[in-house]
DNA sequence: TCGGCGGCTGTTAGCGTTATCGGCAAGGGG
DNA sequence: CCCCTTGCCGATAACGCTAACAGCCGCCGA
């Protein structure tokens, strides 16, 4: 049922329905406790029978509160911003707050304010950005100061609290996994150099050959895609020392396979391959990947929540580290006897 | 530079600033050939030193226009919807809206009507709902009248407009090209009962069985999951007559390929395997998979106009329907000869 | 009996914008 | 010379809600 000739019902409308003043409807909205149960109950039907909603437009403009959260975020076609970027809206949503995007066209510390400056305009309580770039970290030093801003896989040089999976761990267990059947070395499929988690992901990688004192190969670069990983893999495939090799995700991994099989090389028994991020297919290569997964879902949450610490007044410096795990598959396996002439 | 002690400026400070009425500020923003070009000049100059940022919820509340779009969608997780999304972020984006969005925690409809709800509340201009389930259709027939709403994938009975992949088309020229190479007839590894998109691929490939008058198989449920397609593969593997599968995603395809593998049928020489979607990955499966590409970017886009469209006022049976295209790679081959004593 | 206090509800005054109407000056036609 | 138009701009009143304060009533203790 509708009041005022079809449009819809505003809270006026309510109020003179239920004989009550219009701030007592407010009341009954927003703090239900201080009315009287018999009023209250006289409120909601009204409301019940108009069915009348809030105007979100009119309540922001005197509270100053939208209840929409923003999230800025590179490429959400990638499984794990994708993924990020589903757990942050449960979270949000289970917490009674909406979510508006903006996914970033391309990399840039301009492209990234830009972004920013749409979910402000638009006058979103917070935000969260999940653009884990060098250049990112750049724009994250120059935000507006009052608006409370959380990034997702950022640096530690950053004035704002940061949610992140710890690659470095990720990958040393990584690392660690290869020598420990035997490698003598690992070689590094990494992703585009201006990415912290690929960053990330070398120093691990890097940390753990050094101390166990092995050398350090030349590090090749993809683009997290297949393709790189497998013209980087046919590289590979060409150097008999190569026994190991450690992919920083699971779609270059995939790549190195293919090329390291059409090269005739067999997976695990002469080349053992590791990837990152566990996506879903991964259980089902061939061979199965041994692969490092990452709980996108614990950073969404975690993120969501040390937004919601960060509007209520939290310090700009909370850390959230998110352990990654080593999924074992049939992708490593024993190095393979060394060659009789060596 | 901030006046009133540091809050941010509103349209009276800038009107103070430059001299002028806060309606003309208002005109130079909305409709700035009706003021004069030294006015505006100054009003501008003002409203950069203030760095003046127009208020929303202001405006909102007496145009009754918000500027946002929502997407309802199911598991921005997926290729398909997040493409999808992201597709329809970038064009909504390009056109000055912001988007928000609302993930469906499950399929049914009264999920899909709390969606909209959320973001009818949030007072977005227009949905597009990214569903493609039949219990969706169900709750489309339902929506408040008054709300701009288009869907994707959705069914011909509905009535809102839809922007769609012809996925029979689409399921019917990966089947041709099966049966072109020989293959007695194809075997189909099918999508969820309740989706559309399952449901399609089944009909176009049924409908190209039946017209060319060859046995149909019984279907094969799965769920979209690698897994599925591996345990259904399993199956698959164990019948000396499959020669030829399509799968209703590429996913699926993954795990189907594997089974074959592991049951030592050679792919393509044993069994060709067909998917669908075309997702990055499957150019570099073992061996490369033959698949259907849906562009989901397209779709988005035709969205996005749709929606555009119809908040201007336009028929609410508007359709769209985006060609796939056939991918051939090397998962397909001709037929094996039949077996000796045949 | 009265002041005071606590529980409940109403009144008023904005929040920052745009719609609407109206005014004023300059220019053109009768 | 006057009237009417045209171009530009300003005053005012919403839009729908809540913060802040004010008022009423009944009950308590003094």
């Amino acid at each position: 049922m509708r009041s005022r000739d079809g449009r819809p019902a505003v809270l006026m409308d309510v109020a003179v329905l239920a004989g009550v003043s219009a701030m007592t409807v407010s009341r009954v909205l927003n703090a239900p406790d201080r009315v009287r149960a018999e009023t209250r109950a006289r409120v909601l039907a009204a409301v019940q029978e108009l069915d009348y909603r809030p105007n979100q437009a009119a309540r922001q403009l005197v509270t100053g509160r939208s209840g929409v959260l923003g999230v800025v975020s590179i490429d959400t076609t990638l499984y794990g911003p994708a993924s990020t970027l589903y757990c942050i809206e449960q979270a949000a949503r289970n917490a009674g707050f909406n979510v508006s995007i903006a996914s970033l066209p391309s990399l840039s510390r301009r492209s990234m304010e830009e972004g920013v400056e749409r979910l402000r305009d638009q006058a979103v309580d917070g935000v969260i950005i999940v653009a884990p770039h060098e250049s990112a970290a750049d724009g994250l030093r120059h935000l507006p100061a009052e608006m409370p801003v959380v990034a997702v896989d950022a640096g530690d040089d950053i004035p704002v609290p940061v949610a992140k999976v710890d690659q470095r761990t990720g990958a040393a267990r990584a690392t660690r996994h290869l020598l420990s059947l035997g490698h003598r070395t690992v070689w590094h499929v990494a992703g585009p150099a201006d990415w912290l988690d690929a960053n990330g992901r070398i120093e691990g990688w890097r940390g753990v050959l050094e101390s166990a004192d092995r050398p350090v190969p030349e590090v090749l670069r993809g683009d997290w895609s297949s393709r790189s990983g497998y013209q980087l893999g046919q590289q590979l495939a060409r150097d008999p020392e190569v026994t190991a090799v450690f992919a920083s995700n699971d779609q270059m991994a995939l790549g190195v396979l293919r090329a390291l099989r059409e090269a005739g090389r067999r997976v695990p028994e002469d080349v053992s391959v590791a990837g990152f991020d566990d996506i879903p297919e991964s259980a089902y290569f061939w061979p199965p990947l041994t692969t490092v997964r990452q709980d996108f879902h614990e950073v969404g949450r975690h993120a969501f929540h040390l937004l919601l610490d960060r509007m209520a007044g939290a310090s700009v410096d909370a850390r959230r580290l998110v352990e990654p795990e080593l999924v074992v598959r049939e992708s490593t396996a024993p190095a393979p006897a060394p060659a009789p002439e060596a």
